[in-house]
This record gives C-alpha cells, sequence and structure tokens, in this order.
DNA sequence: TGCATTACTTACCAATTGGAAACTAGTTTC
DNA sequence: GAAACTAGTTTCCAATTGGTAAGTAATGCA
C-alpha cells in the first residue's frame, strides 16, 4: 500500500481551516468586501451615498450586506436626526482589522492584471 | 442640495475595485483557498490525496476546483505513469504569491474566534 | 473472472444568492 | 396637494452553487 501524504490532521492544520472558513463566511456574498473597501476610505457614510458609490448594487443587497456585518460588529450604524432621517454607517475598530486581508487582495488583483498583460515573466 | 461623499470615483479607486473583484474571482467558491491552502503545505499531491485530505470535498468538486486553478495558472497538472496511472498536483511559483493572503485570512479567522471567546477588548 | 484502485464525468436535484421593480413611511419642499 | 428625498422592505424570479450517487475507462491483483 503506497503511503498517502497527510497534512491537515494535525491540530495546528485544523484551526488553520476553521480560521480560513470563519473569515470567508464573514466576507461572504458579492459586496462585504466592497462596502467595507467603500467605508474604510469614505470614513463616515450614509446609506444613499453607500448606494450611489458602490457601483451595481441594489438597495436590498446593500440594506442586507450592511446587517451582516453591523452583527458581525465590523461597522456600526447610527441614525441622525436630520431633516429627512438619515443614517451613518461607519467601520469599527475591529472592522479596521480587516484591511490587511483588503489590502492584499487589491494588491494581488493588480498583480494579476499586470500578469495577464505585461506577461514578466 | 447636501454635498455627497465621492470616494470610488477616481481611477485609483475604480482600479482597486476591479483588483478585488478580479481576486475575489480567482479564490470563488467553498474550496479554492483549502485546495490552494492544502497545495502550498503538502507539495505534490496526487488527486486521491487531496479528496482524502480536504474534509468534506466531492470528486465533482475537488476535480472542478482544480481544472479552475490550473486555468488561472495556480497549480500543475501532471499525469504520472504510475501502475494505476496518477496525476500530481502542485502550486506554481505564480501560485504560491497567494500565500500572503491566505495567511492574512488564517489570521484573521483565529483572531475572530479569539475575540468571541476571550473577550479582551 | 471479478473486485479494487486511479481519476474523473455525468445526471439530477435542492438550496442559496442575487437582481429588478414596486412598495412603505415619514418629512420637506414647491 | 404633489413631488422628492430619506432608508429601507417585500415580492418574485433566474442563475449559480454545490451535493449525492452512479457511471466510465484503464490497469492490476487474487
Amino acid at each position: 500500500m503506497l503511503k498517502s501524504k497527510t497534512v491537515t490532521k494535525s491540530l495546528e492544520c485544523k484551526v488553520r481551516i476553521t480560521a480560513i472558513t470563519d473569515t470567508m463566511q464573514v466576507l461572504s456574498g458579492k459586496w462585504k468586501i466592497h462596502i467595507l473597501g467603500t467605508l474604510l476610505q469614505g470614513g463616515k457614510m450614509r446609506f444613499m451615498d453607500l448606494l450611489r458609490e458602490i457601483d451595481g448594487i441594489a438597495a436590498k443587497m446593500l440594506s442586507k450586506e450592511l446587517q451582516d456585518l453591523e452583527m458581525n460588529q465590523l461597522v456600526t450604524r447610527t441614525v441622525v436626526d436630520t431633516k429627512p432621517i438619515t443614517v451613518e454607517y461607519e467601520v469599527t475598530e475591529y472592522g479596521k482589522t480587516m484591511e490587511p486581508i483588503i489590502d492584499e487582495i487589491a494588491n494581488w488583483g493588480v498583480f494579476y492584471r499586470n500578469r495577464l498583460h505585461g506577461k514578466t515573466d
């Protein structure tokens, strides 16, 4: 019988797999990273700002994704008592810990495009 | 009229948004990160090794995801002329550039679990 | 001869995701 | 009084995702 490789059976690997699954779940869906990225750059933003800013998103999706992000304490929702009521969304300190991930993902994407055309390798 | 925030309309931001979308597309689906993570740790691995190693994945999914990864040149597929034919999969040098992303995602996931229970903040 | 192993593929099905459009509801402006 | 702006919610539908199970084809072993 051939000896087969076993790399994911240690506790360490299982922890890593769970960690990856957790993060991907928190960032699941088409829009969460973009909402987070936009809020990280824009600071406090209102619902309508986000709706106009994030190209292609529908109100239903924005609303649902913001609820998810709020539930995971990555953003805060604050109702402001203006003329027509407005709601401000902002990334929490905890939410800001996502920045390294988003940056790495953005960096890789740039690298990917360059490779497709540049072909330096 | 209220002045609304515009943060994603610059060329720089559009490039970033495209970059994020590209990366997420390359890593799309439930399994790609795990396959990549397993191969990064295990080096050369056969189809059946991966099938046994990656908990819960079905042959259909593994096959399809490996094809996607191969198309994007993140892994190589090599047929080995053994008794029953075997196929070896390996992460390319290019594929290894995904490591920082995977590491950040894994790190955040560990941080997330610690926060859920530890509550140091 | 028949069963096992390798690496898949195919067929079918269920659940989730996400998009369009319309609707709600309170307030303000013309 | 009508239209517009705020922040959503609701309904309905289509596409994608992913899972189970079975089938295929080549080879080796008892």
